[in-house]
DNA sequence: TGCCAGGCCGGGT
DNA sequence: ACCCGGCATGGC
C-alpha cells in the first residue's frame, strides 16, 4: 500500500528536488532553523550566515551567541535556536572534529541516538539531518506525514512519532532516495490539495486508494 | 489583522 | 505519564 501510495504521488506531482542546500552542513543547520517555521524565514537566517561566511563548523562555533541570535533573527525563536545550533556544533566539534563525515560514518541507529541527546534535537530534527544531510534511512515524521496518513485512515489520529515511523519504514525499501522524495511528496500534497482554505479533495490524487469512507477529521 | 508555519523543552499536575 | 506555556519572525 505504501509503495502505492509513492506511486501515485509521484505520477501526479514528479519528483520535487526537496530540500535543497548547497552543503550538508547548511542542510544541517537548517534542521533546526526550520523547528515550527516557516521555511522562507530559514532561508533568510541562512543567507546571513552564508554571507558572513559563516556555513563551516568551527568558523560558525567561533561567533559569539549574541552575534550568533542576530545573524538568525529571521527564522524566529532565535535565542533559543542560537543555544541549540551551537549545542549542536558542540557535539559535532567535541566529538568528530568537525567532520560531517566522520559523524555520518557512524551509521543508524546509534547515529541517531547521539544526535536525540544533544539538547534541542527532537525526533523530527534528528531524522531531518539523517536523511537530508546524510543520507541515511530515516524517515522523517513531521506535521505533514502525519497528517496525510492519519487523516486518510492509514494511522490513528493518536499515532506518535515511533509508530508512524515504524508503519512507515516497515512498508517501504530502504532507500533514503526513497524516503526522501516520499516525504517531499506528501508536503506537496498538503499543501496543494489539504489545506483549509484550499479544499480541493475531490482532486487529491490519493482519493482513488482510500480505504473506507474517504477523508476524516480528529476528533 | 489575526493566525499560522516542516518542534522541542521544562515545569506543573 | 500527560499537559501546557514559552519561544518570535514574516507572509497571507
Amino acid at each position: 500500500m505504501l509503495s502505492k501510495i509513492y506511486q501515485c504521488l509521484f505520477d501526479a506531482f514528479g519528483p520535487q528536488h526537496w530540500w535543497p542546500g548547497d552543503s550538508p552542513f547548511e542542510v544541517m543547520l537548517g534542521a533546526i532553523l526550520t523547528q515550527n517555521t516557516n521555511w522562507q524565514n530559514v532561508e533568510r537566517a541562512i543567507r546571513n550566515l552564508r554571507d558572513a561566511d559563516l556555513l563551516e563548523p568551527h568558523a560558525l562555533y567561533e561567533v559569539p551567541v549574541e552575534e550568533l541570535e542576530q545573524l538568525i533573527q529571521p527564522a524566529g525563536y532565535f535565542r533559543v535556536k542560537a543555544r541549540r545550533l551551537r549545542n549542536l556544533l558542540e557535539f559535532l566539534i567535541e566529538r568528530y572534529d568537525g567532520s560531517l563525515e566522520a559523524m555520518f560514518a557512524v551509521g543508524l541507529p546509534d547515529l541517531r541516538e547521539q544526535l536525540l541527546s544533544v539538547n534541542g534535537i527532537g525526533p523530527e530534527t534528528a531524522d531531518s539531518i539523517l536523511l537530508y544531510a546524510g543520507g541515511l534511512t530515516s524517515f522523517v515524521v513531521d506535521a505533514y506525514t502525519y497528517r496525510v496518513f492519519s487523516r486518510h485512515g492509514w494511522i490513528d489520529f493518536d499515532a506518535d512519532y515511533h509508530q508512524i515511523q515504524d508503519y512507515l519504514q516497515s512498508g517501504l525499501p530502504q532507500d533514503a532516495q526513497l524516503y526522501n522524495e516520499y516525504h517531499a511528496l506528501l508536503v506537496r500534497l498538503e499543501k496543494d490539495f489539504c489545506k483549509k482554505t484550499n479544499p480541493k479533495c475531490k482532486e487529491c490524487p490519493l482519493n482513488k486508494m482510500l480505504p473506507k469512507g474517504g477523508p476524516r477529521e480528529p476528533e
